[in-house]
DNA sequence: GATGAATGAGTTTTCATTCAT
DNA sequence: TATGAATGAAAACTCATTCAT
């Protein structure tokens, strides 16, 4: 039994050594650009060994990022979950979340939200791009919840709750992308935290539902806005 | 003379053929997908021609986003300029400056995001990631002005400029990226203008000064979230 | 024009080259034994300009069959016009022909029987197989014929032609496949001839229709024997 | 020796089970396109145990053709100690035997077929290609007895007995190599049998000594047939 | 200027075989 | 004895790029 077990343990182990080595070459190389080969010289394994632990170059890749986006995914559902947070401090919330996902590993970070925009995602077996794409579906349906659960309560306006989501998505994906390719002006490190928090505290500020005499900026745009 | 016209013209043209085709086929099948023979193909010349007016693959996939990347910052930076808008109103403005060039093309517009948030730039000539990059500080720029015009006219909040420039560039590459792969749950068609609209009137809901009576919520929060 | 033209005749002769060689490599090692590296070496260019000329490695295999394959048809064919050969002097002349062809090229000829015979076909794309079968079928059909003709004239027994035809393609076979690997026991060279010989001309005799008084022998046994 | 007996018949048992494995994956893939690891598999085995009883893929697949090539050559030389058969019906029986020994096991006596006529034999080491190349010759040997038999005894026309034994293996061989492609055009189920039988009754028919008056034809053909 | 033809340099993947346990 | 794990050695195929014409 110890002995059966050891070897599970060193298999799992030998697996997640080719995960980190595959990692570090596909952040640095992209999907296309990364060479087997390399990642199993990083590895120090022979290429022929990572067909033992995955079927495809695509699977290793698509492994690596469908944690990061599950892990992504579980965080953002336990903001809804967080006892004593009210519906403000949520959105706000989201802000830290996705700033600790991003500083767990932010190259991975970055792998995931660059495939779901790209052609990479196409050259993936079917049934992976569906779990993919389900996994992030499932963390858009996390924060559209906080919202439309705000909304109900009387406390947000009302504001379609997907849009919403795909704008808080999407503002994290732009950032991060962008922080990955250093290739902001505003180069200063660490300026992700900051303006993360900021889109949040902004979305919450233009939130809050108007005191009945509304000013006439809002009545006029709002109309348009609301989806 | 006329001769001498007729063909830097034909050359120009023959220039504009290759970039329409390879338009297509990068659109189709990103950087590395694409191969020079199809897109000689589309442009129905020979793969050794498309040599003549390009020194390479990457340098044909840097033009095409090059241009596009110059037409946003060129609209961007009309925004400032156009007459009778106020402060708020220019913020607006933005959502259908950035819509408009998603239109004109959103393949391209696609390419472009993406390229910035990948590998895809390390295989060109630096001068040519300058430049790009470049372009892309400048829209920025013209964005950040409009804040920084905003606050100093007492008219916004007194947040970071340029983090407001960020946050709405991150949006809309998040959106197009987004869109581009059609993979959003939320996949009615034309989700883009209505959400980047939503975006733009939340920050401009969220840039409007208190009345000297704030209340508690905003006191607590904007504290860490001004940079 | 004339510039043109030797270009396609350059053209043409390369493609021969190129199956000249693999005629060779494929010949000595069988089709997964052969290597295209090999063949482009033998064909004195680089294997990436196979790949200008023939899709595949299969294709070029087929290629080479198909040839044979149609050039043994079509003799056959010719054997039921020769003018001036009766019913048995045909069946003699098959034995002719199918040694031609077997002189014109014995190791083409092996590949091509020895491909029917195998599991090689499997790997060729569909409708090169079904030209292949297509061909043999032809082939078969063409004998056939003549022997159809033979009983249509009363001057042979009533055996099933495709039987027969059957039975000549192969004998055909079998020795030509055994000639091949000359690890038949009777090694002297040519071997092939006489036993083709011998082969057809028991089979005209064996067509020959009884005189009235058969003997015991033959009535016995032939019952069992005719389709 | 009890336990030394048992650890034999163990032994021995395990080959047969690895040799059936085999015998199903080299059918179904032939020699190149069958792995060790789905013989393994099928084995129920690790691959390395199938190299603790064959030296090698090559050792595996000879001794699996080489019992069915000493099957088929012990059962035709049965044929000639068979009592109460005349010569003629001596070489009638070759067919049932020979249907006899491909109703056993069609598919591997296709593979011993074609084996022999291709370089899958080259890749086994010397010995076994004699091993294998002498059983063919006992067989062929067994089968021109009969012929040299008849021929003694006056019964027979006096062809040359190897060239007639070449012929029925060549038949032989020839039918079932197309007959498990199911190439043929005449695709019946069990065309085989009938064709076989029809062979070798013709066979017989022409060995037939011609009575005294023999006619023209005969005469003018035979000379050149005769080895 | 335009191109047909050629290729060098990879890339992913497969598989028979070995060996420490 | 049995095997899980590892790998060396290949092999087919691709493609950006060059160059003689």
């Amino acid at each position: 039994m110890g002995l059966a077990e050891r070897k599970a343990r060193e298999k799992r182990q030998r697996r997640e050594t080719i995960l980190e080595a595959a990692k570090k070459v596909f952040t640095a190389d992209g999907f296309n650009g990364a060479t087997v080969e390399r990642i199993a010289q990083e590895a120090e394994l022979s290429p022929a060994t990572l067909y033992l632990y995955f079927k495809n170059k695509a699977e290793l890749y698509a492994t690596l990022n469908l944690r990061m986006l599950a892990f992504l995914c579980r965080r953002l559902e336990q903001v809804d979950n967080e006892p004593g947070l009210d519906h403000f401090q949520k959105v706000r919330r989201l802000a830290e979340v996705m700033y600790d996902v991003y500083t767990f590993d932010p190259q991975i970070l970055g792998n995931v939200l660059r495939m779901q925009g790209s052609q990479e995602l196409k050259g993936l077996p079917q049934p992976m791009q569906e779990e993919i794409n389900g996994m992030a579906n499932q963390g858009l349906q996390a924060m559209a919840k906080i919202f439309s659960d705000g909304i109900a309560a009387g406390q947000f306006r009302d504001y379609h709750p997907i849009a919403l989501a795909d704008m808080v998505w999407a503002v994290f994906s732009g950032l991060v992308l962008w922080e990955g390719s250093k290739r902001l002006f505003n180069q200063d490190k660490d300026y992700l935290k900051p303006t993360l928090d900021l889109a949040m505290e902004m979305m919450a500020q233009a939130l809050v539902r108007d005191p009945p005499e509304a000013n006439a900026l809002e009545q006029t745009t709002s109309q348009g806005a609301a989806l």
